[in-house]
DNA sequence: GATGAATGAGCCTTCATTCAT
DNA sequence: GATGAATGAAGGCTCATTCAT
């Protein structure tokens, strides 16, 4: 794992994610890339404050200040203007984007800043992957976009696995995909508690940030025995 | 770890789990009981079939062969059937019923019956399962039933870590709380991926349960640093 | 042409006429029929007076004085309160009921009796025959039955045609079907131009019955050269 | 009937033909006049392909590779490009151009030539025919359009007709306005039949063009009497 | 209790027409 | 003249809930 890239673990150089849906042509006009752009952010803001199937098409229409029929210039649905959504947060929400690690040798110091740019990448887009979550309940083509970006993460990870069972310092006992799997889910589910659930009950305190993320880093390097105990 | 009952682990013993609602006074003729125990039945099926949103109120009525109004004898509303299906069904879902563990004193064999039974809980009730993640999203209510649900597994199993912080058997690094729910939540991921997931995608080979199970268990195990690699 | 049962030469015994769609389930209750047959008289009306294409479902719903949801209960569309109101005058349409003639052995005297039948009920469904040719332009289900209803004539009025060339009383250089086809049709234009477009051209004046009847049998006598001017 | 021309019967030496509405001044650039005439083509195209009421105006200006503002620089609505589409049309609808007759003479040979150019026409003009029958039924405008190219024919039959019957060559009994109507109903009949109808019913085997008019001059000589039978 | 028809608010969607560039 | 985005009225349809029988 040392010489792994970073991104290797939970990140993703996004092969473009395959299109959600046959979006309708780009706006040829100015103006027209305006009035889109305003639409999915108002769609943006109107999903994430109430919800994809509270939301009416004309909160979004409303909230972007257009027409309501000027919706249907660029969009044939609300699942549409959802795509879109994703689509232009895709980039934040995939690349966790993690800086230089000091010592590329240490696979606990790699594994921590990779959890470290995951769960800040989550935070940053909270409000967002909670969107996610809800729509992938309901419309089978955004569940495959959830399927997609995890398998994305877990397949990364996968192979920063197999790569540390190969230099041996990775319990070699468990499938790489299996445990990949089981491990990104471990650190999203506790991603989804902290950042979308903490936020929704103010009554709890929040979630310590390093307190998550040394946990996570050292169960998981410790199911996957890591050498050299803390 | 030893002695604490198998159920400590992912079990739980329902404290009654906090009313869904104040549901309306039970019926009191024969007849009264059986159509709403028809009701119930016909809408556990609809909502496994259709899913909840999907679901119309007629729906419900028509498989349990009664009229369109006889709902509101029992129900004031969706929302009420459901929690009525799920408290009918929570007994199960709860309590995973693990049997007698060979060796009680051996903390990866009461782990693997505590996983195995979850599991095995889990896949019989995938389909409900899956509900409960679609209405969690939509319905504050059920956000807070399956809340509380997770939490006594949580609670449960940060008790067993506790205990076997305390014998010097586990990882005193992490707060057992948190990395029960890190831990629970890798179990009830890799379930949901298997059962609920899987069922969905036909194209992908079923999980193996088994190797479910011991990977599970294997990385709990290490992530406690539970003593005697396998 | 003597034996031939009169309505054998416009009229049509009438094979159900083939259902126009699968309409819904009949109420079941009294007051349901009530309220169906509220529907379909209000929708007879609306489209009569407003024409089909420019009549609103919450018209027909007023005129029947119920609420705009209660359409869905018995129809599932415009087209199919349609269908049922064609369905309801379909045996006044296609049974012109013409009584007995003084002489069934003389050609002219069956031909006009069913001419004038025809006419008569063309005139008294003038404007259903109306509304079925403005539908017949816009819906292809509307054009099947407006051709199944003509058919029904023309075969009739082809088998009566062979009939009287086998006794030598009708030319037999042309095909009983065209000539049938032909002449039916000639008589549904003058009808159409007297009845539909008279009634809307208040300007001109009305078309004596007497003198369309006994123009077109004369006509079509002589078409086939009946035996015997006049 | 001799010394009738031909066009005389069925055809139209077009008084203009009153304007359908008052159309915008024309187009003073070439420019302008190529725009006009392809949004005129468009017009056609996609109102014989979709129908008049299913084309939607930007079908139309999409078809003309223009914008869709440009339309109302030519026309003020969907009205008056078919009005124009028409207009351009007329000529060859109403003048069938039968070209010169053998025996002047004949009745049934000049009869039969008239027919045959009518129907000649009609076939070639089939798609805009079906167009005029659709759009006579929705709008006033062109139901009225239709009924003076209708009355063209009939009064020029008509003449015809008055013509035969005072060389006692044709039925007196009959009025010739009347039988006029009649009769050319019948063979517009026919003709909507065999090549609107027809058109749209693949499954029956077209009509056959020479049958069709010998059949309709057939009947017509015979409705009139005319001398000598064939 | 049961029945099933009646209710009506609410949201999506279309498309002829206008208008700023 | 041409462009093409913006407009917004209009109407269809759904379905949870009520209510008369």
């Amino acid at each position: 794992m040392d010489s792994t890239p970073p991104e290797e673990i939970h990140g993703d150089k996004a092969p473009p994610m395959a299109p959600l849906s046959h979006l309708r042509e780009p706006p040829t006009t100015k103006r027209g890339a305006r009035t889109r752009a305003a639409l999915v952010q108002a769609a943006r803001t109107v999903f994430e404050r109430d919800g994809y199937l509270d939301s009416r098409l004309t909160d979004i229409t409303r909230e972007a200040r257009c027409a309501a029929g000027s919706f249907y210039t660029y969009f044939a649905s609300k699942e549409e203007v959802l795509a879109a959504v994703l689509l232009e947060a895709q980039e934040d929400m995939m690349h966790p984007g993690m800086g230089r690690v000091q010592d590329a040798d240490d696979p606990r110091a790699v594994l921590e800043a990779s959890n470290r740019a995951y769960l800040e990448a989550y935070r940053r887009n909270a409000r967002l992957m909670a969107l996610l979550e809800q729509v992938a309940q309901v419309e089978p083509e955004f569940r495959e976009f959830r399927g997609r970006r995890a398998d994305a993460f877990i397949r990364r990870n996968a192979r920063g696995i197999a790569d540390l069972q190969a230099r041996g310092v990775a319990d070699r006992g468990v499938d790489p995909m299996m445990a990949s799997r089981a491990l990104s889910g471990m650190v999203s589910v506790m991603a989804y508690h902290a950042f979308v659930l903490g936020e929704r009950q103010e009554s709890q305190p929040p979630t310590d940030f390093e307190e998550l993320v040394s946990t996570v880093t050292r169960l998981w390097a410790n199911a996957l025995r890591f050498p050299g105990h803390r």
